[in-house]
DNA sequence: CATTTAGTATACAGATCGGTATACTAAATG
DNA sequence: CATTTAGTATACCGATCTGTATACTAAATG
């Protein structure tokens, strides 16, 4: 039968984003995909020309939702700037409880897929990175925060290291430390 | 012909390493081992039952040059704490100008096998972590720096985000601002 | 001397991988 | 009405993967 193409390529992304978070991109096969959106491997590759082109569908997809998310996760504190960036780290360290949290896709698929020199995969997470890096500036400066630019960068590697240290250990502490870490180089910057 | 078995064990092992870490424990199988160590499959299969136990091996081994390099990147700068923390992200932003640079091969063998639980790999990889991080913390205390195991943990962070920045951005100037935030973070707890 | 150990060489089993071939159906579209 | 498009169903291709089977050699070892 024919359904809306829109809804068909819709339905496969969806399958292979949520496999492809779950077990790794490297780690999910085409056929596992086509079945779990319920579609032949036929149709699959009627809409992504291969499988390289999928996982960079994947990336692109989740652009939009993990930045909205990392930013409510901050602005829904109602407090300072401190307090609120202090939210950003322990919600990283609620995630990291469930053992469906995988850390940032973005990093996870570049790592996977490092072997090959894939430039289009790693300028998606490089996109992805920067987009929050700017929103973090941005941020920071209407909050009367000095050298906006520096301390967002700072705290984009506080939040990426405390995603790593939360995966191999496991331990909600390293998310408290990061939190601390945070709190204090914008303390170091208020005017 | 038949050599000392220790010296072939260390040759596989020599191989598995070197590939393992250039193209990943996913991406590497042990026919090329087998094919780098100029051993055959069978007797691979003779000194390691299966590959995670080889990848196990490879990691295991991993843990004192690593730490040692890692230190010794600390201690050969001949000045204060604050310079000395600086040094040891200044080399990691040296490093990541090469492509033979993956950053640490413990935090990227656990993003690869997430898919299993592999408690045997991220345990070795754990280990390694609170090494350097106990490390650092001893150093940091015999440097007058208050909370020394705060502070540690906070270095141990910042270490892996801007390893992680580091393999996505390929710019030197991530390493800078880790680098400043260490020196801060530090800087804010001597008495 | 007999046995165990370390090794070579080659082949293959069984599974999975990305991707394609063939043949067909049905809906939209000009 | 003819054509294109979206889709099913099934099977297959060639490659690669981990791991084992068979058969043999030579050195160490009790």
């Amino acid at each position: 039968m024919r359904g809306k193409p829109e809804e068909t390529k819709r339905r496969i992304l969806t399958a292979a984003s949520k496999l492809f978070y779950a077990k790794g991109v490297r780690a999910v096969g085409v056929d596992l995909i086509a079945a779990e959106a319920e579609v032949t491997k036929r149709t699959l590759y009627h809409h992504f020309d291969c499988k390289d082109t999928l996982v960079a569908a994947y990336l692109e997809a989740q652009n939009e939702p993990v930045l909205a998310a990392l930013i409510k996760s901050i602005t829904r504190v109602s407090g300072s700037i401190t307090d609120q960036i202090e939210g950003l780290f322990l919600t990283f360290g609620k995630q990291a409880e469930s053992s469906r949290w995988h850390g940032c896709p973005f990093a996870r698929a570049v790592s996977e897929l490092r072997e090959f020199e894939n430039d289009a995969i790693s300028s998606i997470a490089a996109k992805h990175k920067r987009s929050f890096e700017e929103w973090l500036s941005c941020h920071l400066s209407s909050n009367e925060v000095d050298e906006p630019e520096l301390v967002a960068r700072q705290l984009m590697i506080l939040v990426d290291g405390a995603i790593t240290q939360l995966l191999i250990h496991r331990d909600p502490s390293y998310a408290k430390a990061a939190a601390c870490a945070a709190v204090a180089l914008i303390r170091g910057r208020v005017t």
